[in-house]
DNA sequence: ACCTGAACACCGTTCAAGT
DNA sequence: ACCTGAACACCGTTCAAGT
């Protein structure tokens, strides 16, 4: 796969049986390939055809799998969701029996966690409207699906408020999560890897005592 | 400017004066050709070439103003950085003798108006990281001056903490009010202009309170 | 000093095949 | 069904002029 073939004058038939197909899952092939090129470029700098060329395809092939380029990206941001929803789910079930801020803290530390390991996906979901006209219903329920781990955990801290106040409370924690982790990772705070833990009760923990007040005072 | 010229054989001399340079201010007509664009399509799908079109000039021309595309686009993110910076200055200062949680009240909703009036500049602002490789040392320095306006506010509610609880304080802050305003522009949040003020104080006076606590407790 | 023209090496996407 | 080839209308950027 992804040898340079020459425009020299080749004989018709090779000798070897063409590799013209990509036997296995192309679509699967095509988004690792894309995940790799994102976190080495950029989002701006991503090309489908370099995504074709590495998975060793001709790049019209991508349209047998994708819509257009955007289907792809929403595909793969998409799929962040649904990873990043898996990845709270598990960290606030570690806190069993404790139904306080500390849910939120883990959780909180799995979403910044997840930014900094997926930053060229998080780059895709949290940056250009990629779903602006609706296209993309897929893409919409996954993030519903991050959505409910968050607001879940919320409503835990005070079951019978109004979900007035609940969804106003899951706006201002999802507000101050997603910035904390947008301002590390355009890096106007560097973050070690051993810091992360510490560095989100810092910074989160006046957040969530003050909705604790605010949801039960 | 922006006469389409056919490439019909024509004579090598026109009979008016032909308006060849663009005079007046280049480098701004470009500056505004841009805002416009990204407005209309946004940054992915913005282009240097447009741009010049707009302007009336050769796209060449633009390589006499800005070094590269992405020096036009920091540019755009510099000016807007120093227009939030302005902004959130006009605002705080509408509440003096109040050292307390209006002054960031004030300054949060001007921040989202900025981000609501300018959105395509907030976008290049916090989007890409157009400084990763430290280019443009001026946008760093228009980003301080914004910073800055946010760490006066919030030293004047605890003049005498360690610049490590401000600072912290700060990102906490700024955390809370980008990722508010990011929720906003990506539509994940739908709001009217006539209800940003209540909004803001809906969403954001937890977080202020909660830090109001941990900076005096 | 300021701008243009032609050229290069790319893009995403469409149309019309090939096996 | 799945992939290729050629073509189209674009890009950003470079080089070498033009006035």
């Amino acid at each position: 796969m992804g040898e340079i073939r020459t425009r020299a004058a080749v004989p018709a038939k090779e000798t070897a049986p063409r590799a013209n197909y990509h036997h296995g899952d192309l679509a699967d092939s095509l988004r690792s390939a894309s995940l790799a090129i994102l976190s080495e470029v950029g989002v701006d700098a991503f090309t489908l055809r370099e995504a074709a060329r590495r998975s060793g395809v001709n790049h019209r092939a991508v349209y047998r799998h994708f819509e257009d380029k955007r289907a792809l990206l929403a595909d793969l941001a998409a799929a962040g969701y649904r990873i990043l929803a898996a990845d709270m789910q598990r960290a606030v079930s570690e806190r069993i029996g404790k139904p306080n801020i500390e849910g939120l803290l883990l959780l909180a530390t799995a979403f910044l966690m997840f930014a900094r390991r997926e930053s060229a996906r998080y780059q895709l979901m949290f940056g250009p409207r990629l779903n602006e006209d609706q296209r993309f219903p897929e893409l919409e329920a996954a993030i519903d699906e991050a959505v409910v781990v968050l607001g879940r955990e919320i409503t835990s801290l005070r079951p019978d408020a109004s979900p007035t106040v609940l969804r106003d409370a899951g706006i201002t924690v999802f507000s101050a999560i997603h910035g904390m982790s947008s301002l590390v990772l355009v890096r106007r705070v560097k973050l070690r890897e051993n810091r992360v833990e510490s560095y989100v009760r810092t910074i989160m923990t006046p957040v969530f005592e003050g909705l604790l007040v605010t949801l039960r005072g």
